[in-house]
DNA sequence: CGCGAGCTTGATGCCGATCAATGCATGTGG
DNA sequence: CCACATGCATTGATCGGCATCAAGCTCGCG
């Protein structure tokens, strides 16, 4: 999702949120620039994670957060039974394992749908640091805060929206993200695939493709595989809008 | 919901966290005698809230959390337009108002279904205290975690599962909280209307009748009007870990 | 006693699931 | 370099579960 930086540059610069072009997104918001050197000693490690891979499963035991740097991520539960939902899509400067916290272990899936990076935040350094850092300590709350709001929009969205108001919803949020990272809130690349649309908005990935052609067909999108074009925000934001049941 | 408890202890005891019969359910969980009386001072006010009172709005500015005391909440979101939602129903040691922490304001309505109690804690004395009791800290964040970990599995419901199959894991859910508080796992009292479970579930309240028909003619269940008795808690578990599509 | 909120039950219709076939891009081995 | 496999997407036909519409019922309460 980010540009990539050379290996000359990688080497060089240190691994550090104080020179980190998405602290504006993640968890140092609101952290001084004296106190955000200590937030770069406790992010010490990067991890890649290629396309494809889990950076955690469900089950395993929790010890850190994850900051996501570069590339983008789905969340999944699945009961014991078969039945798989993916929870949420994750880009960069969106933070992955809040799940565990409560439990020890990890209650998702977390897999990469392109390579990627995040910067590992071994969360008892992170808590023990928020005890002396409030700022920090306020915006971890926030984070936490702002997912379970998160969940109830799609919860929301789950329960009372049909098809292409799923459909919509979700390609608002999509754009919506994007323009806060800096990229074209109209031209953008999915990094999944319909089935996993589906799963996260509670359809199957007929009726997905079905939404996409019916979106393409009113002029609202234009769409070429995973390549989406958004040609009427506008009419999205309508069928969010104005119920139709 | 819980025992009641006479007009003269209520004069008496200390209105505290380290005499409450809930303590092993809410906020001190984990925090040693000694430090729940620093709890008790942050712990000041009860508030009444009235079968039908909101306890706070969406929109209302954030200051406090609230735990559930006495009584029986739920939490509903609406969208723009006239869309409803029930996110949640909340009962004797639950935390409420974590959504506002985000964005100072909060996002839902939590409306009292029985008359009820809960104690105010006034977040950023929370905040503050929390910064010295690491066991407070650990607790309190565990309680957001599992609030994100239970609004995924809401998600998993509301995406996968059939009408029936979700009646079932919400009475599997309800029986369970209420067996974790001392009260029977196979007779209860609904505090919520057949349409307020349709909310939560996703359906319509004509579903969620045929529901409990449907259960009641199996003879999984008995019911008359909101009393509700379990006879075959097994075959629920069945409905909910057998995925008939 | 009568009213109304909440609940039950039946009849019908529609949205989205399901089933099935085809298309299209990417990759791989002969 | 082509033939073929494979994964993903599109599109059509049909089906079924739940919403919707519509009566009638129950119970608590003024």
């Amino acid at each position: 999702m980010n540009a990539a930086v050379s290996p000359f540059r990688i080497e060089t610069f240190k691994v550090a949120c104080s020179n980190c072009n998405l602290r504006e997104l993640c968890l140092p918001v609101g952290v001084s620039d004296e106190q955000i050197e200590r937030l770069d000693r406790l992010v010490g490690a990067r991890r890649s994670v290629p396309r494809g891979d889990a950076l955690f499963h469900a089950g395993d035991g929790f010890a850190s957060l994850y900051a996501v740097r570069t590339g983008f991520f789905k969340t999944c539960v699945a009961s014991e039974d078969g039945r798989e939902q993916v929870t949420g899509f994750q880009m960069a400067g969106e933070l992955l394992g809040l799940d565990g916290i409560g439990t020890e272990r990890h209650t998702v899936d977390a897999v990469a749908l392109e390579d990627s990076q995040v910067c590992v935040i071994p969360y008892h350094q992170l808590t023990d640091l928020s005890r002396e850092l409030s700022d920090l300590q306020r915006q971890f709350h926030k984070i936490m805060s702002r997912e379970i709001v998160r969940d109830h929009g799609v919860m929301l969205l789950l329960g009372s929206m049909r098809a292409e108001e799923r459909m919509a919803a979700f390609l608002l949020n999509l754009t919506q993200r994007l323009r806060a990272r800096g990229f074209s809130a109209t031209d953008l690349v999915l990094r999944m695939t319909r089935e996993e649309i589906g799963s996260y908005l509670g359809l199957k990935l007929e009726t997905v493709s079905r939404a996409f052609s019916k979106f393409q067909d009113d002029g609202i999108l234009e769409v070429r595989q995973r390549q989406i074009r958004i040609l009427d925000a506008a009419a999205l934001q309508k069928l969010v809008n104005v119920p139709s049941r």
